[in-house]
DNA sequence: ATTTAGCACTCAACAGACAAGAGTGCTAAA
DNA sequence: TTTAGCACTCTTGTCTGTTGAGTGCTAAAT
């Protein structure tokens, strides 16, 4: 059986109308949001056909229907309107976005900030990572007798620190050591070159020096691996308490998923090029086969970089989030883009 | 009405036995859970005086009886038995304190975390903030071509950092320049002289550095003003959707109350020294009038610093949470003196 | 060949009735 | 003062009947 003109419209106009109430749409309410006029009962035989091919569902016998999860992917693939982002909006979000811009990290925990804030779902946002990036440059800070700070910069502008203790006091003089020795060998490089086992051979080529240098080669190696990872940025978690199409336990599945960075950021990460939606199922996690995650994948000079998400109940309003995320993903990566250019 | 031994011992075994079972517990029950015996109808008698007395109340007529806040309050004030921690439980604690020991804010963060960890609830942490401390130093690190970091570390072992950007090239020239004038003007000051109307008459007082220093003087604004605040971590949250006493309604309205750092800083703050339970209504906040805020206050250097606490349903089990938590504020207290101490 | 009106049918949701069970309060005896 | 016994209360679960929304089907209308 193929979709009709007529099937198609119906399809959307379930879709639209559950989006809004939440409830089973019956024929009777269907007719009055149709831009053609038509009998309740021809409604039905329409309906009872879509039901037919999977694009509908009955909750229970005597109630209205709502879109099946293939429903959904028909609506979103062919049939939904995209809202355009007014030009309010877009200051809206930009003005949330441009204080943080100066710091990768400091970004995206504002994006997924501010998504959560604008959707009301839970948001994620991952930060480019360091795969493709080399050293900068090392910097070493006293911040007391006897502890300092690792500072590394690299080249896509992410930088990172971590305070290290040592066992001896601290001078300008040893700190210009650290300094020199270790852009000596370690400026230029890949970060990912940065491994515990290059740290080891690199300690041992030091010779007399290991024992002065051992605590700032391990402070190094850290924060190298810090960067390496790309970050998850998680927030409005909460928001999804307020869903009433979500269950407690529903809740509690989608929360536990959340808690694990790794595979959440796995999930993102492994989503092509730009705006992706995975409807339930086809997310292939057990914890999300009643939500929706919405993916948008940002570009930091042409490269596919980290990504942006929302999580949130099937029953969501696909056209309007749909077109703010392309927005914000858009601006993230304009905004990283330009912070390379400037360096 | 007074108390007698043997009420005390009985309001004891009600809150013992209602604390594991959640269940309000009748005379039968409660007569195998005393160390002496007496009759169910002797315990029916007294369990009606403790209930007159406001200590007891029942949820309705033919149910057990259930410890009223007024009950807890006499139980935690004079019944309880602490459970002391024991040696094992404090090698777990301090394994998970120490690899951030040496930074305050990544400590109470872990201390947050260690604590969502080991009790299941909520957990929150507060920075020791900077009331107290004086400016030690600005460091200045170059960290692109136009934007650099300015950290401040304070005599009490803080440290925050900040980058920020200028509309020309940045030199080492320059960055010495930042460091000079600023180490010379706020070197040795209160961090809280740093105000925004200090700042601007530091400014007007550069003459034509002015505008070459801007950038930076709003920087160290910034990070002034940041580490003033005491900072609040936040763990566990999600543990509170796995209390069967607490219901949905109730758990936002807690997470609501969560999600506002200020209001919720004020609360521990305002505790005195020590270890402090505020059961349902003692803590003055309606969305917290059914769960119970179990507060420690952390010592730094033998002055009053931040707060740690929980936040749970007030059904917990106060007797290991209150020791581990004690013992907790205490390692911190020391982790964070020896920081001070070191420098 | 579609579309529509009409009608019987189904099922969730709600409300009332009833039995079972837990626990109490009271009374009278120990 | 304590205890045994008993009537009473109130929740919980189950069962029943009713209501109403919405369907599917059929036969008439276009």
């Amino acid at each position: 059986m193929e979709l009709s003109e007529r099937k198609r419209k119906i399809l959307a106009a379930v879709v639209d109308l559950y989006i809004v109430t939440g409830e089973p749409v019956g024929s009777k309410a269907l007719c009055d949001n149709l831009d053609f006029t038509v009998s309740s009962a021809t409604v039905r035989n329409e309906m009872s056909e879509l039901a037919e091919m999977g694009l509908l569902e009955q909750p229970h016998t005597s109630a209205g229907r709502i879109p099946s999860q293939k429903g959904y992917r028909v609506y979103i693939d062919t049939l939904m309107k995209k809202r355009p982002v007014t030009s309010e909006e877009q200051r809206y979000i930009d003005s949330l976005l441009l204080p943080s811009a100066y710091d990768p990290e400091k970004l995206l925990d504002g994006v997924a900030r501010a998504l959560a804030g604008m959707t009301k779902y839970a948001a994620v946002s991952t930060t480019p990572g360091g795969s493709g990036a080399d050293i900068r440059a090392i910097q070493f800070v006293q911040t007391s007798r006897r502890t300092a700070m690792a500072i590394i910069m690299t080249s896509t502008g992410a930088m990172k620190s971590r305070v290290f203790h040592c066992d001896f006091d601290l001078t300008p003089d040893i700190l210009r050591v650290f300094f020199r020795v270790l852009n000596e060998k370690l400026a230029g490089l890949p970060v990912a070159t940065v491994t515990p086992a290059y740290i080891q051979s690199l300690a041992a080529s030091l010779g007399e020096m290991t024992m002065l240098m051992s605590d700032a080669l391990m402070a190094v190696l850290d924060v190298a691996q810090d960067l390496m990872q790309t970050e998850v940025c998680l927030d409005g978690e909460m928001n999804l308490l307020y869903h009433r199409d979500l269950g407690q336990s529903e809740i509690r599945r989608i929360m536990d998923f959340l808690s694990r960075p790794q595979e959440l950021s796995r999930l993102l990460m492994q989503q092509s090029n730009g705006l992706k939606v995975l409807i339930g199922e086809e997310s292939n996690r057990p914890e999300l086969s009643e939500s929706s995650v919405i993916v948008s994948r940002y570009n930091v000079a042409g490269r596919e970089a980290g990504a942006i998400a929302i999580i949130g109940p099937t029953r969501m309003n696909y056209g309007k989030i749909m077109s703010n995320m392309e927005y914000l993903s858009g601006s993230v990566g304009r905004m990283l883009t330009e912070l390379l250019d400037t360096e």
